[in-house]
DNA sequence: TGCTTTAGCCTGTATATACAACCTGTCTTG
DNA sequence: CAAGACAGGTTGTATATACAGGCTAAAGCA
């Protein structure tokens, strides 16, 4: 168990501090020398922290001012971070999965690096074939970081969805996606009951709370029974009417 | 007029070697202690340097072996509504197009419904080939309304897209998008100089000025070289480290 | 009062130095 | 020949120091 670097830890304490509230957005974050002395580092490691906090958007920092937490008015974005079960719901659908994989395993070097965990460290592997009226629709390969989640393995994920179980025992702060077309493998194929040359759609997500990776999911979906959709509206301007697009 | 910090003209200097063909995928580059010795700069500049271009996704950094030109999967925001040319210009890499079909049609049924225009109206078809460092990114077929833009015929797409144009002649409102994987046409497969078998990412894409469509495209890109990304922050928290994901 | 100067704090950058951890190829040894 | 030890290069982090430039508020002056 390697003791993150103190650059990180400052991060996390600054962003801890700001998603419980003790400090809002506009309020003066201790500047680089406040750290110096508080923190015990040197200034060059506040500096550090702080800048990447302000790359990160966390923070503002104005020369000669100070440091400030940022305004939190984040665009409306496209492909919002949904529950398979409740897109199938809010078609009027039956959801249903089944679980196919969920073990302790290891973190290979690639999952690691994404996970920013020890190459190693203790990952729980989930694979789960959803179903929308028991027609698969998306198999979800999943791998989520062991110590944000212990109790993972004694979940019962056809009740609850990983995502949804996730997102209820710490809040979710962040999804980054990918979507690309992909060739299936023999067992995807398998899974999705995909035809031959069937391409799929392969969203890979990986989720954050507190400022740390705690999931990285593969979803497949079949590309001939499935499509994402979504809106954008630039800011300042006002909606009109999206209905059925073509 | 103010010189750019060191370090960012050090990653200029790369990027530029990048783009120019000097250095390429998987290429290794100067180390830092190369660059303390070639651009006469300290070790923690080049470190900047190699740090950033690392977290911007340019080059890929292993401790104790080397930094290395990163492999170049185009990745493009799936939420923005972007211009093809600005995202491969970001990337440092030079944009060109071909415009294959340039012409008034009139609105099939489909087409008529999408647009809200009435069967038979007049369109204009664009169809072009976008590429990036002369390698096929992007199909786009595209439909305009020709009430809209009753010069579409004259513009020299080459020069600038028609997301560009279009977006300068009246305030882009909207879009609405669809993504999906499908297996291209012959036609498609032809143009974006695809492999047997392999997969297409569809963005299909409905952009709305007024309260009223005024563009319907479908952009195909090769599912092996090209991918979406996107991100996600529900209201209340703000953004973290988006860095490259496996 | 009203304007100017100045001191002081803050960030931005740059350097020199140091040590840890990691990887690879080579050399040694059994 | 094979396994292990080792050296050298590379990145990752941390510190101390220095100077430039931006901003603010207090001090000084008219």
């Amino acid at each position: 168990m390697s003791a993150l670097p103190r650059y990180q830890q400052l991060k996390q304490q600054i962003i801890g501090q700001i998603s419980r509230g003790e400090l809002k957005p506009r309020d003066r974050v201790p500047s680089e020398n406040d750290l110096v002395g508080s923190a015990g580092v040197s200034r060059m490691t506040a500096n550090r922290a702080l800048r990447e906090l302000n790359d990160e958007g966390y923070v503002e920092r104005v020369a000669g001012v100070g440091t400030f937490v940022a305004d939190l008015q984040s665009a409306s974005h496209v492909l919002e971070v949904r529950n398979i079960a409740d897109e199938i719901a809010l078609r009027g659908h039956r959801h249903s999965a089944t679980v196919i994989t969920q073990q302790n395993e290891r973190a290979a070097d690639e999952m690691a690096k994404s996970l920013r965990i020890d190459r190693g460290a203790p990952v729980f592997h989930l694979l789960l074939v959803h179903r929308e009226n028991d027609v698969p629709i998306q198999l979800e390969d999943r791998f989520v970081v062991a110590s944000f989640a212990p109790d993972c393995l004694k979940q019962d994920f056809c009740r609850q969805t990983p995502s949804a179980w996730l997102s209820a025992i710490a809040p979710l702060q962040e999804a980054e996606h990918k979507v690309r077309a992909a060739m299936p493998s023999k067992e995807t194929q398998k899974h999705l009951q995909l035809g031959d040359h069937e391409p799929c759609l392969v969203v890979i997500r990986r989720t954050w709370s507190d400022g740390r990776p705690v999931s990285f999911a593969r979803l497949y979906h079949p590309g001939s029974r499935f499509e994402l959709t979504g809106h954008y509206t630039p800011p300042g301007i006002r909606k009109s009417t999206p209905d059925q697009a073509p």
